[in-house]
Parts: structure tokens; C-alpha cells; sequence
DNA sequence: GATGAATGAGCGTTCATTCAT
DNA sequence: AATGAATGAACGCTCATTCAT
């Protein structure tokens, strides 16, 4: 008995998320995914239940790489902007790192699909924030707003120009970087 | 005669948007929107040349409602922060009032298919927001950051908000608005 | 637009029956009906809403055709030795006429599929049958009992004959017939 | 070691026939047959040369049982009435003693797949029957008909009564089943 | 002997599009 | 202009069978 190729399913990961990041969701087939990933059609079924269950695997694994990349030398009793400053420069190193995680990541999550989902699966990606933005209210730092109001407002943004970045090729340099952070710093912070 | 036709149009790109809201573009085809509009698939082809002329019309269609609504009441000589106000207010009633459509905006313009528009027929939604801008940063009082980058944290996080409040419920009541205004005022002036 | 094409409708019907006649329930598939049927797999969908109906249809249409053989000729207030021996003669010539629709009908009939179909669209097949029956007992003709008792009796053994007939080549004469004529009628009358 | 591998047939074989029973021909697959044996797909190679092997081998097997059941406690110099009335109980003891077998036995026998197997695996079957009968005729009891038009009228109706029975759940009690045996007997005797 | 992984071919069905009326 | 019929290609998925352990 042969024993399950972790690669194998790893290729096939990939392979799905390069075809969607190139032709779509509502173009990309189980059949092209099997010969982008060197495999059978019928092999994906080993590793996966039915083709929605290989997205939303995809969806969550980028997800989970994500929310840990960002927690990177991340310390607890850090200061609140030098926190928020890290999480920030995190989130960009990673978007540059890999492009392709967050491209396919917006597309999944204003699709239909992403519905189906539970929440929590995904949902701790974003606890960081909440934790480090209820600190920062408690100590005054930090605005008085809804927490959703406020991450909206800190990281939205940088996802955005991540996007303008990879997909027209619109370069952001260190000062560009840096008034956007301050954009985000003010926007959420008591001034 | 005339007049019969417009509605049918309308009924298809209606009927399109529907569908893609709630089953994605992934599984909405030709048949059910010709279903849902109550014409036959036929018929589709006679307003639109194919499925991709169909889908991108529906996207630029939409992209120019919400262009007008923005702009509505916008005199030129008006204050920056009160122009900025009232573009905000504008958007934010237009989310409400139309959450289909940019919910509908959100799912396409995140994928490839958005990439065969050529920019300026959309472009322009934009317009009167970099115009302003412009303005306010001649005037001071904004912050001399890249033009993409003001647009990313006054406008793209409303529509972060908007897409919670419509697909999860989370509502927004006037103090909250209030804040998100002042957040997004904030990322962009000098203060 | 075109109308719906009775010949189209027969040809996938016709082309059904005879490659589940030559390879089975089993080995028939859409592909193959619409290649002996000279249709595409996609139009066999325009006159049926899936393979169970097609096949479903196929055998309520092969049974009523049956019922309407058996019935020929036959008078009301016939005697009913005569009337028996008409609609056994009925059948006979119907089974040699249409060898593979009695084919058809016996490997459908003894496949768990069958099961879907709901009772009556069927059962009249056997109501002339058991009319006669009814008759027969009250004349005192026909031995007292149970209806399905001797409809078994009375036309079971000549379907599987017409099967050893069919199948195995297995040919019976005009006295091969009388003889078979009488078991029945011995099995089922007071004698 | 050779006990253990028998139980994987036998759980192989039984396997197959309850999907084959529930399912049909035509939806029993060896992955299920896999599953619902509780072994590897592979497994069923070790045993079976290939799926056809294992229909017809479960099919003979089948067959072979069902003779047995039917000689059982028959004597070679019985008087023919007293002999044919044991074979009728005896098959139909089995029919309720096992019903799975002849539900099966019936949807088999009736694909073309049966066709691929010699005569002679199976014929044997009969064989008892035939000598019966042979017998009776000589004895000037039993009708000068041939052979299989009588073995026709003798068993095949109490096949159909227990198809009827078993699936519809048509109860015969013991004086259908002494009616049943009158109707047979009339059927291919010399009254 | 026994297994689960692996596969290319084929499954039933739907696709975007065109045809004929 | 408008339709439902018609299609070959493609869809997601399962098939019978073999491989590697």
C-alpha cells in the first residue's frame, strides 16, 4: 500500500491556486487543475471530498498562513503603535512574499462560496488585531469606534494597494509605505 | 416596440446579478439567466454578443450608477471637507439603497475576467474623488501621499463596512457613521 | 425555432432498448444512446429529463403498447375460454412481432429501478387479464383462487417460453403452442 | 490463514448481492462492494479475476444452492406426485428461506451478462426436474409436451408468486400455496 | 495476502452558443 | 426580434483496475 503523497496534495493546492488567480474561479475545472498538478483527475478525490472542499482547504490554508505570518515576532506587553507597526509591515512583507495567497484569497472571499464556510474556521485570523486594538482602547490610545470599524480602517487599506501593487504593477517605495502607514496610524488612533 | 426591448435588457442584466450574488459567477450560466429573465437563451445573444460582453456590461452599467449617485449634489466650489462629507454620505446611501450591486462590483472586479475591461471605460468612477483630492491637496489640507493611496483609506474601507453590513448583518447606526467619517478624515488630512 | 421532433424522440427510445437488449442495463450509457441514436448526449435532455426517466418512459411506453396487442379484437361478452385463448394467442404473436420489447421488459422488470415506478402506471396492463379472471370465477369456469395466483399461472410460463424462444432459438411449432394452450388452461380452469 | 480467507469471499460474494439487490446491476461498483465487504478493492482481485468473474461465479454459486435445497429428501423411487409435490416445497422454502438469491438470480438472469456463461455451469440446475418429468411421461402421468414447456408451467409460476411475495409483500398462506400446487400439477398432468 | 493510493477512461449532465422557424 | 431545439465540448465525479508497499 502506497501511503498518501503529502506533495501530491500540496501540488494540487498550488495548482488550483494558480489557475484561479489566472482564469477565474468560474474557469477553472477539476480537469485543469489534475494536469496543471501532474496528477489524475480521479487522484484529487483522494484528498479531497468533491472540488468545493479543495477550494475552501485552499481558502483556509492561505488564511491560516496569513494569520501567522502576521503574529511574527509579535510580543505581548509590546507598546501599542510599535505592535500595530509590526502587524502592519508583517501583513505587507507577506503580501509581497506571496502575492498569489492574497489575490486568490479576495476572489474566494466576495464569491458565493466563502459563505459556506463556518466562521471560526477563519476567523481567528483577524483575533490579533482585535486583541491588540481592545488594548489600545483601554489605554486611550486608540479610538472609541466599533472593532470592525476599526480594522476596516487599519488594514483594508494595505490589502487594496497590495492588490494595485501586484495587478498593475503600481510600486509602493519606503516613503509611500510610510505615509501609509501614518494614514492608518491616524485613522484609528486618538491624535 | 422600443420600449418592450429596453425591458427585456433589463431583465437580463437584472436577472445576471441576481444570480451571481447568490450562486457566483462560477455557477451562473447562460440557461438559468435566461430562466431567471423569463427570455430565451436566444434571446441573450441578441442584446450581447456573448456570456463575457454580458457579464462586463453589467459591471460597467453598475460602475457608472454608482459614479452618478456619488456625485450627486457635488457642486465644485465646494468646502473639501464638506465635498468629502457629502461623497461619503452618497456612497454609504448608495451601499444601502443598492446592496446588490456592489456586492455584485466586489465579486467581479476580484476576478480576472475584470482584467479584459479596458480601464477607462470604468476608470472614471473615480474621477471626481482624485479630483478632489487634487484639490485638497493644493489647498493643504490634505496629506501629500500618493493619489491611490488617499482613495484606499477615505473610500475602500465603507465599502468593507458596507459588504458586513449586508452580508452578516452587522448594522451601522449613525454614531457609527459618524466615527467611520472621522476615521476616514483623519487617515487622509493634515490635522 | 424548431419543434420538437417525434423521430428524434422514438430514435432515442429505439436506440435504448436495443443496446440494453445487446449489453445490458449496466453497459448502456448516454453516450452510447446518442451515438446509436445519431443525436447528441445533450439532446437526449430536451426529451427527457434524465436517464432514470428515459429509461422509465421507455418501459411504460414498451408495456402499454403490450396491454393494447393483448386487447385486439377481444369482445366483451366473448366466452371466456375463447377470450383466453385470443389474448393468449395475442400475446404469443406480440412476443414473436416484438421480441426485444418483452426482452427489454424482463430484465427492467427485475432490476431494483422498477421499484420507481409508481403501481398504476403499469397495472392496467394486467386489469383485462384479471377482469376475465373475475368473470371466469363467477361462471364458475375458473378455479377459486387468488387473482395474481392465476394470472401467474395463466401467462408466466409463456413469457419465459417466448424468453427460450428469443434467446436460446429454441422454436415451438403450432403443436408445441396447443400444447402449451392447454397446460394453461388445465392449471387455471375447473376441469 | 485459509478460514480467514474464506470468510473474505464469502463476505465478498454477500456483499455483491445485497448491493446488487438494493442498488441494481448497474449501481454496484467494486468500490462499493469494497466498502460494504468491509475489504480493499484490491482485495476482490485476489479472489476474482474481475467484476465479471464475481457476477457470474456469485450467479453459479447461487444456482448451485438453490439445487441443492430443491433435491433435498428426495428419493429416487418416490411416486411422481409425492416427488414433484418436495421439489414445489422445497423451492419454495428456499424462495423464503432466502430470497435474497432468487431476487438476485431473477435480475441476473435476465441481463445479457448471463449469456457469457456455458450452459453447462448452470444447466444442471434443471436437471432433477428433467428426470422427473421424463419419468412421468413414460409413466403415462405426466403430459407428452417437451420438456421445457413443462418445466415452464411446473416452477416458473411459483418464481413469479415469490417475486410477487417477497417484493411486494403479497403473503401466500397454506392454501394458496396447496391452490398454487393444484395449478401446477393440473397444469402438466394427465387428469 | 492484503492494502489504500493512483489512474485514464468513462459516467450522467450542463455548458455557451447556433440553428431553423 | 424572438424562440425552443439542437449541439460538441466540457463539467464534476466515479469507474474497473493496477501499483507499490
Amino acid at each position: 500500500m502506497r501511503l498518501k503523497d503529502e506533495t501530491k496534495r500540496e501540488a494540487i493546492l498550488k495548482a488550483t491556486m494558480v489557475l484561479i488567480n489566472t482564469y477565474g474561479l468560474a474557469h477553472t475545472s477539476m480537469a485543469k487543475i489534475a494536469k496543471e498538478a501532474r496528477v489524475s483527475p480521479a487522484t484529487i478525490y483522494i484528498y479531497f471530498d468533491n472540488k468545493d472542499h479543495l477550494l475552501v482547504s485552499l481558502y483556509i490554508e492561505v488564511k491560516r498562513e496569513m494569520n501567522r505570518a502576521i503574529l511574527d515576532s509579535l510580543d505581548e506587553d509590546i507598546e501599542i503603535h510599535e505592535a500595530f507597526r509590526l502587524m502592519w509591515e508583517n501583513l505587507y512583507a507577506y503580501y509581497l512574499a506571496y502575492p498569489d495567497h492574497f489575490v486568490f484569497a479576495e476572489q474566494f472571499c466576495n464569491a458565493p462560496i466563502v459563505d459556506s464556510i463556518q466562521k471560526d474556521a477563519v476567523e481567528d485570523f483577524f483575533t490579533p488585531f482585535r486583541q491588540l486594538i481592545d488594548r489600545g482602547q483601554k489605554e486611550g490610545v486608540l479610538k472609541n469606534a466599533p472593532m470592525d470599524l476599526l480594522v476596516a480602517f487599519a488594514f483594508h487599506p494595505l490589502t487594496q494597494l497590495a492588490k494595485q501593487h501586484v495587478k498593475e504593477g503600481i510600486a509602493m517605495d519606503d516613503d509611500d509605505l510610510e505615509s501609509a502607514f501614518s494614514c492608518a496610524w491616524d485613522a484609528v488612533a486618538i491624535l
